[in-house]
RNA sequence: GGGCCGUUAACUCAGUUGGUAGAGUAUCUGCCUUUUAAGCAGAGAGUCGCGUGUUCGAAUCACGCACGGCCCA
């Protein structure tokens, strides 16, 4: 049982391939002797197709058929060739494999496009071109099925590039029905639940997440540029530090322990600046027990790098240079259109004054800049909640995020923390009611957080101690106690500037989606059939 | 957690005043060897998200629940 259109690698045998079918095949007659009842109408065409397909001598799963090239090579090398070139060049054979999208059949002839990993191509399929027996396979072809073609070039009536198949293989058989072709799939629960049918389908999607890979990439290497080592820490944790959040929980069963979902990696990492690994990064998940929303997803990527010997100040102009290269990188530009407005990162970036910001954009008068029951009052009338134990700096957080921060769209430092909310940030030597750190914000978004490290052990365990006590006083944001850490800076960590900056929301802005959920693969859901 | 909106064939969507379910695509059958959302003729396909209630009768009205979206917290 050796037919003609076992796949070969490029022209070898299908016998061990045969084999194979003929298990399939059996094995598929034991599922028709019991069908299953509850799969619809489709999914049984397709299961009887497939049984035809295995009568015919081909197997639906054969792993044999290595395709050579790839449409977008072939389209970057011959699409600009005219007709009269590629039909002196016919000699020439491409090989290539993908998913049969459309069917355009006339009955002794079909056009079908396939797409694969670079892009789409139309080809013609004709009976007097093909082996007999590969042409009834095709018969028995479904849009959504791979198959693996060998053909040459030619231009249709309408001068669109087509390969002529010349032989043709099923390299996969899909057993159930792609979505319509002309509006494809647009449920958005049925999107991000099945993300490779949203992904076969919507050729905006796949862009996406190539811009994705595409950012992380240029991040990295505009890091490592300059000398950043790139590390993992730990993201089960015994306390969970590094920032204001609720984690989540965990257990470990051998060591009977509790353990966090890190909300940061940052002081992993600033013990390793202590360890001497001058200039750190990690690109990495971070989990958050917080609400979902358009810019919050609890699971998130977060790069995170530290720098021996630098301000928050240098860290500025990094971050300036470092959008400049991922824009670049990504758009060609530094202004461009997100959600119709413009955004405009050449540097220099506009700076203020976290308290001139709010005087000035959210109109709070001076006296509430300095007393806690009045700043209290005015966030609770802006709907926000507190507890009573409560600080001034958390107050004017919350107002800033009320009044400045949705007002932030061109690319915006604030600088001038108050040191309250700021427990790991070195506090300014002029000011000591604030630390030196910045927030940027572009698009009315925060996009990341940077801050001269504070590296005085006694201050931190200060810093820890008052936070120990908001934790004591109802906060479950509040930061816990990290000895070790602490243990950690008494050995001394050199002056260190580190940074944070969410990979999601960056993404967000370079693709021009409107919600977090559009640049995460598989955002969080609820089971379905709850 | 609160408010508003949505859930109907595999997909995209209609569905009037409450009267027993529709279209396009896809699928199946026939015809068709250069189409472009191919075309022509015919056919099949539904737990109207789930449950309870109102009613002679519910996709439609009421209540509850599930899942999702947007806004707020």
């Amino acid at each position: 049982m050796n037919k003609p259109g076992d796949a070969p690698v490029g022209a070898g045998s299908g016998r061990a391939e045969a084999a194979v079918a003929k298990n399939q095949q059996n094995s598929n007659q034991e599922n028709a002797q019991t069908p299953v009842s509850d799969e619809n109408l489709l999914v049984k065409q397709r299961r009887q197709k497939a049984a035809q397909i295995q009568e015919l001598g081909f197997g639906l799963y054969p792993n044999t058929f290595r395709p050579r090239d790839t449409i977008g090579e072939l389209i970057k090398n011959h699409g600009q060739l005219d007709a009269a070139r590629l039909e002196y060049q016919e000699y020439l054979k491409f090989s290539l494999a993908g998913r049969i999208m459309a069917i355009r059949s006339f009955g002794k002839a079909a056009f079908i496009k396939i797409t694969d990993r670079t892009g789409s191509l139309q080809l013609h399929v004709q009976r007097d071109v093909l082996d007999p027996e590969q042409f009834k396979l095709f018969k028995k072809l479904d849009v959504g099925d791979i198959i693996g073609v060998v053909g040459h070039l030619f231009r249709t009536r309408t001068r669109e590039l087509t390969l002529k198949v010349e032989q043709l293989y099923l390299v996969t058989k899909a057993m159930r029905p792609l979505p319509e072709k002309f509006h494809g799939l647009t449920d958005v629960e049925q999107r991000y639940r099945q993300r490779y049918l949203d992904l076969i389908m919507n050729e905006e999607v796949r862009d996406i997440f190539k811009a994705r890979s595409a950012i992380v990439s240029s991040l990295r290497g505009f890091l490592t540029e300059r000398g950043f080592l790139e590390v993992e820490t730990p993201m089960m944790q015994a306390i969970p530090g590094g920032a204001t959040a609720r984690p989540f929980e965990t257990h470990h069963n051998a060591l009977n322990m509790k353990l966090y979902l890190r909300v940061a990696p940052e002081l992993y990492l600033k013990r390793l600046v202590v360890g001497g690994l001058e200039r750190v990064f990690e690109l990495n998940r971070n989990f958050r027990n917080e609400g979902i929303s358009v810019r919050h997803n609890p699971e998130f990527t977060m790069l995170e790098f530290y720098q021996a010997y630098a301000t928050y100040e240098d860290l500025i102009t990094m971050t300036e240079e470092m959008f400049g290269k991922v824009a670049m990188a990504v758009k060609g530009t530094l202004s461009f259109d997100y959600q119709g407005r413009n955004i405009n990162l050449t540097p220099p970036w506009q700076s203020i004054d976290f308290r001139s910001s709010l005087m000035e954009m959210g109109n709070v008068p001076p006296e509430v800049l300095f007393d806690r029951e009045k700043a209290l009052n005015m966030s609770a009338s802006m709907g926000g909640v507190h507890d009573r134990g409560d600080s001034l700096g958390k107050a004017l957080a919350k107002i800033f995020d009320v009044t400045v921060e949705p007002n932030l769209w061109q690319p915006t430092f604030v600088t001038g923390f108050p040191r309250d909310i700021s427990p790991l940030s070195r506090t300014n030597d002029l000011d000591p009611d604030i630390v030196d750190r910045f927030e940027f914000f572009i698009a009315g978004r925060e996009m990341g957080n940077g801050f001269s490290e504070l590296n005085d052990p006694d201050d931190q365990r200060s810093r820890f101690n008052e936070q120990v006590a908001q934790r004591e006083a109802g906060d479950d944001e509040a930061q816990f106690m990290d000895q070790d850490y602490v243990r950690a800076l008494e050995y001394g960590m050199p002056p260190t500037a580190g940074e944070g900056l969410g990979i999601d929301r960056l993404v967000m802005l370079m693709t021009d989606q409107p919600s977090i959920r559009e640049v995460i693969l598989f955002p969080l859901l609820r089971p379905e059939q709850g």
